[in-house]
DNA sequence: TAAAAAAAAGACCGTTCGGTCTAAAATTTT
DNA sequence: AAAATTTTAGACCGAACGGTCTTTTTTTTA
């Protein structure tokens, strides 16, 4: 791993909580300079523009939050554990205390930046399909009911997590709590 | 209503859509002399910052929504009949179209600007009001069960409201009505 | 309709923006 | 350790930023 790639590493992970706070468009570059305490050569000889660092940014945030996530579903014993373990993640993790990056870059980019917005779509597809997995794995191992539709609950379970997430920054925490608990409430009913 | 007056308004209006689908870091001062054709002693006249623009424009968009939405309201004649036409204005509705103010505001706001970040959170309350009030009312009409807990009910169906509104812009509209579609038949549950 | 008052235009201000480029410093290769 | 290469610092650039102020135009009052 050549310098280069160290440092690029390095201001990818010094601004992208940041970024992921402020936003791209409030996010200037000497707030990138600041946190990485590099000048402004040293940002453009490993960037081509802050459009890029934002890019980067962003799929670090992503990478980051779903290897945990990823790692709390492998932890699950059964479906519900799985699900339960995974939510508890979104709740209690330290890195989501700033938001979940693709509410944070999805609401920013939807309207402005579609090179952006195709790596947010993907990154929501993925994390529908986590939920999805672990339905469709309960379903086959006769956990689930078999009259659960693995798709729609899955695009149901997501849109609760990113509301919940929303309600939590806006109103408190408490509120967070209450939309997660009711997913795991809701699940239980599918649970044979 | 002077001139003054007019114009204050007029600015607003034009100016509220952009800064809903931009952002406020996002929206320029010359954006707005552009949608509003008009020069900057116009909107300095009228407005002592960029800021107080932003928070008159959420301010507008959240009125002209929640107008909406208790027309709505008034217009059903049970509870269920109620929250699936407020429901569809959500769905269906043409201001809708570029977001809602609460979830494009709130994300950009919550971490820089407590000004704006407390009148969303006036507003996602009277939101979430606007869900109680119908499912408390159910609940004294004896159209719903007692024991649906109305103040975790209305967090969790204005969560899944927001978080549908995120998947439909990032995703596509079907998942938009997947989980308004999902919400109703939750709710036909305590429907007695 | 003339005088007074209010509102809008647009030149202007300093600052900050994203981005470039050369010279210096640090790293890598030999 | 010396030479060659890569990486970083930071002065510099034009453009755009939010905001001010004087002049002109429009509206209101008399």
């Amino acid at each position: 791993m050549s310098k280069a790639d160290r440092t690029r590493q390095y201001i990818i992970e010094a601004a992208a909580p940041i970024i992921n706070k402020k936003g791209m468009a409030g996010t200037s570059l000497s707030d990138i300079m600041e946190a990485t305490k590099l000048a402004k050569g040293g940002i453009y000889g490993n960037f081509e523009s802050k459009e890029e660092i934002c890019v980067e940014a962003f799929l670090y945030l992503r990478s980051q939050l779903a290897n945990k996530l990823d790692i709390a579903v492998s932890q699950g014993k059964s479906a519900q554990d799985k699900l339960f373990r995974l939510l508890d993640v979104y709740q209690n993790d330290q890195s989501m205390m700033e938001g979940c990056p693709i509410l944070n870059f999805g609401t920013e980019a939807d309207d402005t930046n579609p090179v952006m917005k195709e790596h947010i779509k993907k990154a929501t597809y993925s994390a529908q399909r986590r939920f999805f997995n672990i339905i469709e794995e309960g379903i086959k191992n006769k956990e689930l009911s078999l009259d659960v539709n693995a798709e729609e609950l899955s695009i149901k379970i997501f849109a609760m997590v990113e509301g919940a997430i929303l309600c939590g920054k806006l109103v408190g925490k408490q509120q967070l709590v209450i939309v997660l608990d009711s997913i795991k409430d809701d699940f239980k009913r599918y649970v044979l």
